[in-house]
RNA sequence: GGUCUCGUGGCCGAGUGGCUUAGGCACAGCUCUGCAAAAGCUGCUACAGCGGUUCGAAUCCGCUCGAGACCUCCA
């Protein structure tokens, strides 16, 4: 289903909207900083990664043929006491180092299948990365933009700014002046770094670091922000198209991704950076540190305060459709359960859709006013999606479609009104959009689990059915009533009754 | 303190110079219905405050107030 608009992307390294065009026609490198398996993923990770699962979705949608490279940090991030994170988590629980990088791995990866994400295409772990990472030290060594210290090896920003002019702080909106100025504040530091900005791209290890590697500084480990300069240019090259992840990523980290990259090669690697915004709890950031956060399994089940009951998956990622992925987004109770209705109806709305059968006799061939506000309205569902992947506004024109699929079913809008090539492309339009482009799975359908749940259900329908023609009331709404109390809902209809069934 | 973002109707949330009444939820009326629910239709016209630019601003500029993010690990 491809469609006329060119595809805009707001880039963070210009400020602004820009129209997407790849270095090689046809294909995409896209690279999403992945999580760091030291702890459970949370939902504000979830939410970046859904964003980039529907770019990635999306992109594939137009055509292009993506390598979509999603990195799992298993090693490198410091703690403030200096430890390295992994280890920490392995002293706390007594567990080996990967053992704790591999139980939270597979926890991401069944969190990522419940919010019914595609795998990324590659997805590489920094502990797997360790001589790339060492090469690439190396480069920036060999091209003067590192320093070593006791055994560590620090990038230069210093002199990594004055070389390259108009680079660092590009992306994040910092001023090298400012950090000149810093220095002065700083030079009582008992660091080993010539300047407070500068990082350290190799760490030599102390006796308690549990994952070391030898290098030919010191036996240690690399910095944190190398795996991802090392990883992406070896599976994208050394510039490719697209680098996302969350805001709070920006600085230092993505800064200095790209100060380690044009350090070691002399090109930039990115063309295009995505950023996307931030979960709220609160109206404030979700932050594994701050202890402000709901997990996803708290929202799933309404363990949780902050939740009056528990929402399925789908609603909670159609909650996060609703909004454009750049603005921040507030949870609360009211926005899910509001959220929860307008994914129930979409999926209703698609499910009388997907029913319709046309009846060529109905249609006498001219194309209506009807027809091509449809057409103008499908043009819009893509004309958003193209702007920024706006999911927000291609859910509006979905719902305006949803009306104009409403009023021909309840026959408010003659048969006749609307061609049938048109229903058939309303129906393509909207399978495509919400399960392939949004991943959404309709979890609202009728049965669904098993062939006994709709033989008995027809059974039970039949017998009220029954009650009903024979004015039994009672009978009958006592069979809804139980049936309610079980959690499910009936829906009694112009062409007979159907069921659904919804949290209790 | 420095840098930046945001402040939209009862709630969530798009929109960035003049036609979007965005959309969703809630609410009200109506239709349907044995009643109800569900479903459908219709209605509900906002843009923090002040000043400026402009023929015209929610949308641009300035100031004020308020919220948040980054500057330290964080999606």
């Amino acid at each position: 289903m491809s469609n006329s608009h060119s595809l805009k992307i707001y880039n963070s390294l210009s400020g602004k909207k820009e129209e997407f065009v790849p270095l090689e026609e046809g294909h995409v490198g896209m690279y999403v900083c992945g999580p760091t398996v030291y702890s459970d993923v949370h939902l504000g990770n979830c939410r970046t990664f859904v964003s980039f699962d529907i770019i990635y979705r999306y992109l594939r949608q137009k055509g292009y043929v993506v390598r979509y490279v999603r990195n799992i940090t298993d090693v490198g991030h410091l703690t403030d006491d200096g430890e390295d994170r992994m280890a920490k988590g392995a002293k706390v629980a007594r567990l080996e180092p990967m053992e704790v990088a591999q139980k939270y791995t597979v926890g991401f990866h069944e969190l990522m299948q419940i919010f019914n994400t595609l795998p990324p295409s590659i997805e590489p772990r920094a502990t797997g990365h360790i001589p790339e990472q060492i090469d690439m030290v190396q480069d920036i060594f060999s091209r003067g933009y590192a320093y070593e210290r006791n055994g560590s090896v620090y990038f230069d920003t210093i002199k990594f700014a004055k070389e390259n002019p108009g680079v660092y702080g590009q992306l994040s909106g910092r001023v090298i002046e400012d950090l000149l100025v810093e220095t002065r504040d700083n030079l009582k530091s008992q660091d080993e770094k010539n300047h407070p900005s500068d990082f350290a791209i190799w760490m030599k290890a102390r006796k308690e670091d549990l994952m070391v590697w030898k290098s030919p500084w010191s036996v240690g480990f690399p910095g944190w922000h190398l795996e991802c300069s090392a990883m992406s240019t070896k599976y994208l090259g050394k510039t490719f198209d697209i680098h996302g992840g969350g805001n709070d990523l920006k600085f230092p980290h993505h800064e200095n991704e790209v100060a380690q990259n044009v350090g070691a090669c002399g090109c930039a690697p990115a063309r295009y950076w995505l950023h996307t915004n931030m979960l709220l709890l609160n109206s404030r950031k979700m932050s594994k540190s701050e202890g402000n956060t709901i997990s996803p399994f708290e929202l799933f089940t309404g363990n949780s305060p902050f939740v009056s009951k528990g929402y399925d998956p789908m609603v909670v990622k159609f909650f996060m459709l609703m909004a454009h992925y750049r603005s921040t987004l507030d949870i609360s109770d009211d926005a899910l359960l509001a959220a929860e209705k307008g994914y129930r109806k979409i999926m209703e709305t698609n499910r009388q859709l997907q029913a319709i059968a046309v009846n060529a006799a109905d249609f006498d061939g001219s194309e209506t006013d009807t027809d091509r506000k449809i057409l103008s309205l499908i043009d819009d569902v893509f004309a958003g999606m193209d702007d920024d992947f706006n999911t927000a506004m291609a859910i509006a024109s979905l719902n305006e479609l949803g009306s104009y699929i409403n009023k021909y079913v309840h026959q408010q809008i003659a048969a006749n009104e609307i061609a049938p090539w048109v229903i058939e492309r309303m129906k393509t339009v909207f399978s495509t959009v919400i399960f392939d482009i949004f991943g959404l799975r309709d979890e609202t359908e009728s049965g669904g689990d098993s062939g006994t749940m709709e033989g008995l259900m027809d059974l039970i329908l039949a017998m009220r059915a029954k009650a009903r023609e024979n004015k039994d009331w009672a009978a009958s709404d006592m069979i809804r009533d139980a049936l309610a109390a079980v959690g499910i809902q009936i829906k009694d209809g112009k062409e007979g009754t159907r069921w659904e069934k919804i949290d209790v």
